[in-house]
DNA sequence: TTTTGAGTTGTTCGA
DNA sequence: GTCGAACAACTCAAA
């Protein structure tokens, strides 16, 4: 009997471009996930993703046996398991797509020496980035800190690789009678139940390889067009809603570049939207780039003198913008979109971070904890690096007086009020000019319209003038 | 080696 | 209403 090719699943859910997949063309395999919430080390999924990957590997077991292959499931500690289930199918080799977290990367290495310890080959792919991080570096071979010198240096690099295809014919080989016993997908857990809190995500996203081809397809037939001008508005569907899908690896980063250069050469997109789109997956390279050199990315400031800001401690205050009772409409609504959906347009998740760290002083991984475990789309490199960039204590710091103001962001990126209406319904009725300040309205617009503050809506939570000042002198401190 | 210019996403103030 | 300047200093990249 032939050694079975052992296939290790982690962020890399899809059949395309899939180079660990791959391998497996043409011999057996067993494609095996593991939900690991054993390994100390590694951060555990939020709710969110635990739903997206409920829908995630369904699909993508779907998608396996369509071609010959299955999706087999295990629970426990990767550090014990996949060496076990090595050793039970006498695996011919074990290959897997790199993740590039710290916790991740030791454990990875360490599965790694352990196989080689009973005779098994371990072969690891890049399947999740347009580049390796060690390949774009500058001239001293360090990392580049700042984001135009690094993408440019990325894009001289010369195209990456090309996206492979699908493998065609896979086939499952037989569970192993010394392995452990599989787990169900259900027995996971991974939906919430009691209570059911997923019915807007269910109604926003359809997670899953085919999902992600829709997605991709959608944007590049009709949002890319205006994406340059419009990609900062929340108010209607201006970006490609890809991040979930990248998250879990369900699409390429290769496989979008190539569709969306493949768009631009036919010209069906304006070169400028195309180049501001791809380089926003600059920025996930970016990202990942970062967390490479700083494995500790979501605890450590990249700056350490930033480990001296003076936050504050206040739950109350903490809750209140996480509930989206802040009284700041913009605030609020990118609150609740985030706990309806699991997901938030990147303006205003600037915004509210911004507001989280700069108006109520809080701590920068308080809110990274919080969208990790409601966003979907939350990965251990975009996630944290982009706290730390609102933070100011990223690589790429933000000059210390950028401190948005709500009310202003409000009025230029959703001007007419549709998102705040959208999601903060006791505001619907206020006329355009008050949607952003209701504290500021006339008390007859307020009373039309069936708002009282206090009540139906909070007020300001802390006044903006006096946040801003305190910011300003809390920076101060670091800077000095 | 030294020098120079730039740095995703901002706000406020005064003319 | 619009516009330009000021808001620090520093680090990094590139010439």
């Amino acid at each position: 009997m032939t050694r079975p090719l052992l296939v290790w699943l982690r962020d890399d859910l899809r059949l395309d471009d899939q180079p660990a997949l791959r391998a497996a063309e043409g011999r057996p395999a067993i494609f095996l996930y593991i939900f690991d919430e054993k390994s100390p080390d590694l951060r555990p999924l939020g709710g969110a993703a635990k739903w997206w990957l409920a829908g995630s590997l369904e699909a993508f077991d779907a998608s396996l046996r369509a071609r010959g292959g299955r999706l087999d499931i295990l629970r426990g500690a990767a550090g014990t398991l996949v060496p076990e289930v090595a050793r039970a199918c006498a695996a011919s080799e074990v290959v897997w797509t790199r993740r590039y977290g710290g916790a991740e990367i030791a454990l990875d290495a360490a599965i790694k020496r352990e196989l080689a310890g009973i005779g098994v080959a371990a072969r690891s792919f890049n399947g999740q980035l347009l580049r390796e991080p060690w390949e774009v570096v500058n001239d001293a071979g360090q990392p580049v800190k700042v984001f135009t010198p690094f993408w440019r240096r990325h894009r001289a690099l010369g195209p990456p690789p090309a996206p492979l295809p699908a493998p065609e014919h896979l086939e499952a080989a037989a569970w192993p009678a010394q392995a452990p016993p599989r787990a169900s997908l259900e027995a996971l857990g991974l939906r919430p139940t009691r209570p059911d809190w997923a019915g807007g995500l269910r109604a926003t996203w359809r997670p899953g390889e085919a999902g992600a081809g829709e997605r991709l397809s959608a944007f590049l037939a009709a949002a890319i067009q205006g994406y340059a001008d419009r990609r900062d508005r929340p108010d209607g569907e201006h970006t490609s809603r890809l991040s979930p899908h990248l998250r879990f690896g369900e699409i390429s980063p290769r496989r979008i570049l190539a569709s969306v250069e493949a768009a631009m050469a036919q010209g069906a997109i304006p070169a400028r939207s195309g180049e501001k789109f791809l380089a926003e997956i600059g920025w996930r390279e970016f990202s990942y780039s970062l967390l490479y050199a700083a494995p500790d990315l979501a605890r450590r400031a990249w700056q350490p003198r930033f480990e001296a800001f003076p936050f504050r401690r206040d739950g109350a205050a903490f809750r209140a913008w996480a509930q989206g009772r802040t009284g700041y409409p913009i605030v609020d609504a990118g609150m609740r979109e985030l706990w309806t959906t699991g997901y938030m347009h990147n303006r205003v998740r600037m915004i509210v971070a911004s507001f989280l760290i700069k108006h109520l002083l809080l701590d920068w991984r308080d809110g990274e904890a919080w969208f990790w475990d409601t966003l979907c789309d939350a990965d251990a490199a975009n996630n944290p690096a982009s706290w730390q960039w609102v933070a100011g204590s990223g690589a790429d710091a933000a000059p210390y007086f950028r401190i948005f103001n709500p009310m202003l962001q409000g009025e230029k990126f959703d001007t007419d009020g549709v998102y705040v209406r959208r999601w903060v319904p006791e505001l619907r009725a206020l006329p355009s000019s008050a949607i952003h300040a209701p504290w500021q309205a006339p008390a007859a617009a307020l009373a039309g319209a069936g708002v009282r503050l206090g009540e139906t809506y909070p007020r300001p939570m802390v006044d903006h003038d006096f946040a801003r000042q305190r910011a300003l002198a809390a920076l101060a401190e670091v800077n000095a």
